[in-house]
DNA sequence: ACCTGAACACCGTTCAAGT
DNA sequence: ACCTGAACACCGTTCAAGT
């Protein structure tokens, strides 16, 4: 790759991922992002072939925190619950830096072919290693595809509305003594 | 109004139904309804201002039948535990049948001037009710608001992936284990 | 009053032409 | 190889002109 498509996939990624973290996916253009970064629409296709393929760049330094964070929250010593907790509460707030990625992610879960394929594999191998770390602790049931889903929808949630760290905790509580308690008979 | 305004009106919203049902609210354009129902887009725009002012005259007839589910889920001769989750799934089938609605409600409780204000308060004082009516077998710090974002998130889930009952049914048990869970301490 | 349909603004994406 | 920017297709919405 030349010098100046380096220079300028490097800017591309950087002025997007600010835009989207200001605005939010939708309320973010093409036209604007080219547009700040000082080069032509065809340059930016040129580079990333779809706005979802583009947002997918711009999320990817959050795949690495994300087993990071699992690690973290697992080595705690505190009870089960409270690293579960931890984990839920890193995860969320992760993704609602990057508004609009969980509802996105989240959606992709299962598709086959979606630009965000990579991330759902991330996610969803953290959420099994979260899994196998609380062992007996969760209920029989639980599935990595499930708690993706149930803490995804929760991220969404959180993340288009903006919501107050103390409203997500308490949504995020109450997903976790579900994920804990014994199945009924 | 008019008989043939009537008329028009009326269809709109039948033809709008089918097509959202059938296919997405977002794959739906407005220009494909206003052919569909036979009428010019400046017809469409004089009876619903937005797509969203369409949408919510699409769902209204959901509103009704919100209540009748909590009623019937709370009557039941069944544990806490059933009557709770019997309406959850009730709720959330009732979501996905209008695709893409789940999604929009949720986003905009607690949105002042949302065009789905009238169905954002029918669905919070819904589950106000069903925590009236359980008392004290939920968590003592249980909202209403937060009843409806979980419980919308999970809806919006299963909408826009298109789950099979059962994944959405083992999604809506942790919801309701983590609702009747005490608070630990 | 109500209807029509051409027109506008915006956005994701493409492509012929340039270096 | 890589870049540019005009152009296309599509969609939500508006508006001048009709009955």
């Amino acid at each position: 790759m030349r010098a100046d498509a380096r220079r300028n996939r490097d800017r591309i990624v950087e002025v997007a991922r600010d835009l989207i973290r200001a605005k939010g996916y939708d309320a973010v253009s093409m036209d604007e992002v080219a547009r700040t970064a000082g080069i032509g629409a065809g340059t930016l296709y040129r580079h990333f072939p779809t706005k979802d393929a583009l947002h997918d760049a711009v999320i990817e330094a959050w795949a690495d925190k994300v087993n990071e964070a699992v690690d973290q929250a697992m080595e705690l010593d505190v009870p089960a619950r409270d690293r579960l907790l931890q984990w839920l509460k890193d995860y969320t707030a992760m993704l609602t830096t990057h508004q609009g990625a969980a509802a996105r992610i989240t959606a992709s879960l299962g598709v086959a072919g979606s630009p965000y394929e990579a991330k759902c594999q991330t996610y969803l191998q953290a959420n099994q290693r979260v899994i196998d770390a609380l062992g007996g602790q969760l209920r029989p049931d639980v599935q990595a595809m499930q708690m993706c889903r149930l803490v995804g929808g929760v991220a969404a949630v959180a993340d288009n509305s903006e919501l107050p760290p103390e409203a997500v905790s308490a949504m995020l509580e109450v997903l976790t003594d579900g994920f804990l308690a014994p199945k009924a008979a």
